[in-house]
DNA sequence: TGTACATCAGTGAACGCGCGTTCACTGATGTAC
DNA sequence: TGTACATCAGTGAACGCGCGTTCACTGATGTAC
């Protein structure tokens, strides 16, 4: 099974990094064995280490992955403050609340990147750094230095609230976290 | 060694809850071996199944445990918005991010609450209702209702900060993401 | 008060299992002739 | 164009290890006499 075309190996090489940053977000990295996630990609895991030094090494993959897919989402979102509007209604819905595995990687992931080792947190950082100048620039595109700070804010504030409503057993609890995320949300963005 | 005192093996099983919950918000829950627990409280594994159903049953523990807690050193606080201003500034601080152990439960493990057992998402249910009830009696006295969505704002704000500068792996930037999350939390409370 | 006994918190070895990783091997392919 | 060969992506069994859990046992204690 060698040498089907040039790009064969690269093609699986992201399959297998797509298809771990869904595993990743459902049962969290530590709860992910290479194992599992190798047949996910409809391979075996011996052939892990032909695509991956380490189990870290496809983490940091993983993570640059999903921020970089991300930032491109948030790209394609309406120019100003109404694009911002539209992603604060779509990432507090119930929608994204229940499909973690298709959802933000900051949601599903946040605090287990922060224990991570070097080279994931590095991959998260670069990401996060656009991921805010990609809202930033949509908050106040003359003052970009104030809108840094916004950015911040936004951000953790979608990020918390929907980890807050999925760590919820409570359904009408959940459903009112994100309600009031929503409205405080967009009453920041005013 | 049995039979100390009536409340000898209480005292234990509270050092138990209590040493794993500073292990969890450091290693993550998977993190965390069974082993390792008891000899952070200083017993052999043996002992923890006379303590406890399972790691489940202890996780669904140590989630109340660390939340009551939580909701006892908001009570201390000051009255009205000014304790809640302290709050942020000792939230936000590097010390609390550089020292998950023995800081907020929700900041190191919200992520990984959201995917556990019925009975750790329970736990953290009634915890963070009570914590929310704590944070709006601060807010408007006055008025309950309005406050409830604004200490879930202030709390996942709170939260999804501390995450977003325990992740990042530049200095310059995880202290950035502080500072303007003070300037954010407290514009928010005025 | 002194001794024999029942209690039971804690010990530590062992269970099967899945982890991350290694490695000898396979076999479909592109290339060379 | 047809055949032999080198390549190398992928296989699958195996490694040592730590996981969560079980269990026969220990031995310091409170209690009964």
């Amino acid at each position: 099974m060698a040498r089907y075309t040039k790009e064969h190996k690269q093609v699986t090489r992201q399959r297998i990094i797509e298809r771990a940053g869904q595993r990743f977000k459902l049962d969290g990295i530590d709860g992910s064995g290479v194992s599992t996630l190798m047949s996910d990609a409809g391979l075996t895991n011996g052939a892990f280490y032909a695509h991956f030094e380490s189990k870290d090494d496809l983490v940091a993959n993983v993570v640059a992955d999903q921020l970089r897919t991300q930032v491109e989402q948030y790209g394609t979102l309406q120019p100003g403050r109404a694009g911002l509007e539209d992603l604060v209604r779509e990432y507090l819905s119930p929608e994204h609340r229940d499909h973690p595995g298709t959802g933000c990687p900051s949601a599903a992931l946040l605090d287990e990147i922060g224990r991570c080792e070097d080279g994931a947190k590095q991959a998260y950082t670069d990401g996060a750094n656009a991921i805010m100048d990609e809202i930033a620039a949509r908050l106040t595109p003359g003052d970009p230095r104030s809108a840094r700070g916004k950015a911040i804010a936004l951000y953790t504030m979608l990020v918390g609230t929907l980890q807050l409503s999925r760590a919820l057993s409570d359904r009408k609890f959940a459903d009112e976290v994100l309600e009031q995320g929503i409205e405080n949300a967009l009453t920041f963005l005013r």
